[in-house]
DNA sequence: AAAAAAGGCAACCGCGATTGC
DNA sequence: CGCAATCGCGGTTGCCTTTTT
């Protein structure tokens, strides 16, 4: 062992000492709201900081770790509680594709948020997904599963909620599976077909349904069993098309961010955009994983 | 209606980094 | 400069709630 090991050893054995010594009535397990009280009472008047004598100086059987824990996740005033919008989902998974598991950084760009809370997003909600696509979350497939279906798809929803409006895009397989509607039809509707014979949605002039239509849809797994074996949706193109409409909010931008100054674009598009939580749009209904699904499909036969 | 499983999230733990004496 | 104290991060756990069987 050498001396900076020793030292740090000594140093940890210190810390579990005093953490021994403290132990005797420390409480541990969720904070009662009294609890809660005595921190916001002893910060509001005697500031944050110095944790372990906090802990002391505030009467709170508890140690200043979880002192610190307690009000940066959850008692801070700015600390924002709530779903994560669209755009917040967005950042995260671009972020996350740049940064890796660095909570506290991508949290950084997310006011309000904590890393924390971040990290369970990430665990719960798209670990999830990585797991029942059955492949890793850190897998190039399911990387580019993200850039190029759930990232356009989250751009396509925070522009169709800023417009009051949500895309057609969720309704392709609804109208792509009726074999009765012709290309005329699919036009007037405001689809597009290109060479391949894929079905995609031509958001430019297009006047879609309100949000809470979308149940109309049928976005059920049967649907998407049926756009699954007529192979009509490709996910790539749609996504690209979808890219390609939206130059302006993705491309490059994201690439050439370093700082907050580069998020410029994401706060014009927070500007517009009604700040919203809506669980129904979260990234997890049964379309968007029937999407995944399909991208993956294309994924597996090689012709990404 | 009850039990089991899964989901969600607050809180804890270990460890490296930083601070201040 | 060395060392102890403290901070902060990322990983993990455990408990409560919700959903499924």
């Amino acid at each position: 062992m050498d001396d900076k090991a020793r030292s740090l050893k000594i140093n940890k054995n210190m810390e579990d000492f005093a953490n021994v010594e403290e132990e005797i009535d420390l409480r541990r397990g969720p904070w009662t709201i009294e609890e809660d009280f005595e921190l916001i009472n002893y910060i509001a008047t005697h500031g944050e900081g110095r944790w372990n004598s906090l802990a002391r100086c505030a009467g709170l059987k508890r140690t200043g770790k979880s002192c610190r824990l307690r009000w940066l996740n959850y008692l801070r005033p700015d600390v924002r509680r709530g779903n994560i919008t669209l755009e917040e989902q967005l950042l995260i998974l671009e972020l996350h594709s740049r940064w890796g598991n660095r909570w506290s950084k991508i949290a950084q760009y997310l006011p309000g948020r904590t890393d924390n809370e971040i990290k369970n997003y990430w665990r719960t909600r798209v670990q999830k997904h990585a797991k029942q696509l059955k492949c890793d979350v850190n897998s190039q497939q399911f990387k580019d599963t993200m850039k190029y279906l759930w990232m356009p798809r989250l751009v396509e929803r925070i522009q169709a909620a800023s417009t009051g409006s949500v895309s057609t895009s969720s309704c392709v397989t609804n109208y792509s599976d009726q074999s009765l509607i012709n290309n005329n039809t699919m036009e007037h509707l405001g689809f597009i077909s290109n060479p391949n014979g894929y079905i995609t949605p031509d958001n430019s002039n297009v006047a879609v349904s309100p949000a809470s239509d979308l149940t109309d849809c049928h976005m059920s797994s049967e649907v998407g069993k049926i756009g699954q074996d007529q192979n009509l949706v490709d996910p790539q193109i749609s996504s690209q098309n979808y890219l390609d409409n939206n130059s302006g909010l993705l491309n490059g931008d994201f690439t050439k961010m370093q700082d907050q100054s580069d998020l410029n674009w994401f706060e014009n598009v927070n500007g517009m955009i009604p700040n919203y939580s809506d669980s129904f749009w979260n990234i997890g209904n049964d379309e968007d994983f029937w999407l995944l699904q399909q991208h993956q499909q294309v994924l597996d036969n090689g012709s990404f």
